[in-house]
DNA sequence: TTTTGAATTTAGCTTAAACTAAAAATTTAT
DNA sequence: ATAAATTTTTAGTTTAAGCTAAATTCAAAA
């Protein structure tokens, strides 16, 4: 059984290597919030365990093993977030903290159960795509609202942001997963957007933009 | 935020000084399977910190805030085991193992929440009380069908050991809490008991029946 | 009452994961 | 191409929880 800590560590890395082609010790150490030291002693750690290689001063890459590790905590923290958010009724903007807690400590029997309960679902409450159990990650879209071209349709796909404060605000707009909507206009230099959700225009920066993926219906 | 581990000591040593007067660092490195110098250290700390009191070579006894503390771990193992059985159909066998490890990740929210959806319940699943969210525990009944009197009705009111060895072989007996029986006989010198529940015999060891707590209808 | 044996504590060591400070390597700028 | 700045690693320390072995205290038997 993996510590909590490795397994957070690897969870990081996956995170990282997913936007970033090359992940160093520093990146580690900065979304861990721990030391560069300590970033590296555990990265040195991983690759012994084959779950990472390390090249030192160049950075490091999860091995096959170590992203199907990454997975699995994937998978529990996202069916997590679901569960929490359906069963039990938390707010989208609560589930993350306690699913963060929650995934290091769950059975695979637990897992299972819950899957079932939820119909075996394929995005969690924030649009991010749940791994099935054998490590497949459903398709997703990686165009932003922030790119997107005026006076077309669009769905939202993801909110890919994580932060409380911040779903709170992209929820009491109404910009859900799954939600429809106009792109009215767009101005320039990285300014506001406006939409059109049913009849009320609604203004949002670019910067939040960004954190949306969206869909064409 | 205490560690895992002294939430764990506080917990058995919680249970232990329920069955015995005085409990010594023994007992505990017992309960907790790790050597009585490791207890010794721990039920020192756990004094430094005003959860315990301990008197060198005589025993150890949870202060008032050692006892809350113990309570509301309680509260959570035991929720959690009712929740994992009503709420995602967990047999009755296997609720203690996965509530072991989630009961020091769930938060008061977590807590909060399942007990309203369970209608803030008083017994888990074996009939062990609920401690309430202020620390009152249920009534429960210590006499045990070892020692119940012959040609009386009772009912179940407790299974009083967690080893799902022990759970699977009660439960295919039909002896779950609140099943009504009628005491048949009684073998003396601790032999074997013989019920009648609904209209079909079953016999049960003098161990097993000491285990279980009972109650006149 | 003394001795012996069991229970308990002390002392000192191990491991994992963090830290700081210093050294080394790499990258950037002159 | 060399020096300066930045990044990364190494070295050594800290804390928590475990362990073993040795020492101490208590209790029971002679």
């Amino acid at each position: 059984m993996l510590s909590q800590s490795i397994e957070d560590y690897i969870k990081a890395i996956y995170l990282l290597q997913q936007n970033k082609e090359s992940v160093t010790t520093n990146d580690v150490a900065g979304r861990m919030g721990v030391s560069a030291a300590s970033a590296t002693n555990m990265v040195k750690k991983l690759a012994e365990m084959n779950l990472a290689q390390h090249v030192s001063y160049k950075g490091v890459r999860l091995t096959d093993s170590g992203i199907k590790v990454a997975l699995e905590i994937l998978r529990h923290h996202r069916l997590l977030e679901l569960y929490l958010h359906q069963a039990l009724g938390y707010s989208w903007d609560k589930v993350h903290d306690e699913a963060e807690h929650l995934e290091h400590h769950i059975s695979e029997e637990f897992e299972d159960r819950i899957n079932s309960l939820l119909g075996n679902p394929q995005y969690d409450p924030h649009g991010a795509p749940i791994p099935s159990r054998d490590g497949f990650i459903p398709a997703i879209s990686h165009d932003s609202l922030a790119h997107a071209e005026p006076a077309f349709e669009y769905i939202i796909q993801r909110v890919d942001d994580e932060r409380a404060e911040f779903l709170r605000y992209i929820g009491e707009l109404g910009l859900f997963p799954n939600v429809r909507f106009h792109l009215i206009a767009k101005e320039p230099f990285k300014g506001p957007l406006t939409l059109m959700i049913g009849n009320t225009t609604k203004i949002i920066g670019y910067e939040s933009a960004e954190k949306l993926f969206i869909l064409r219906p």
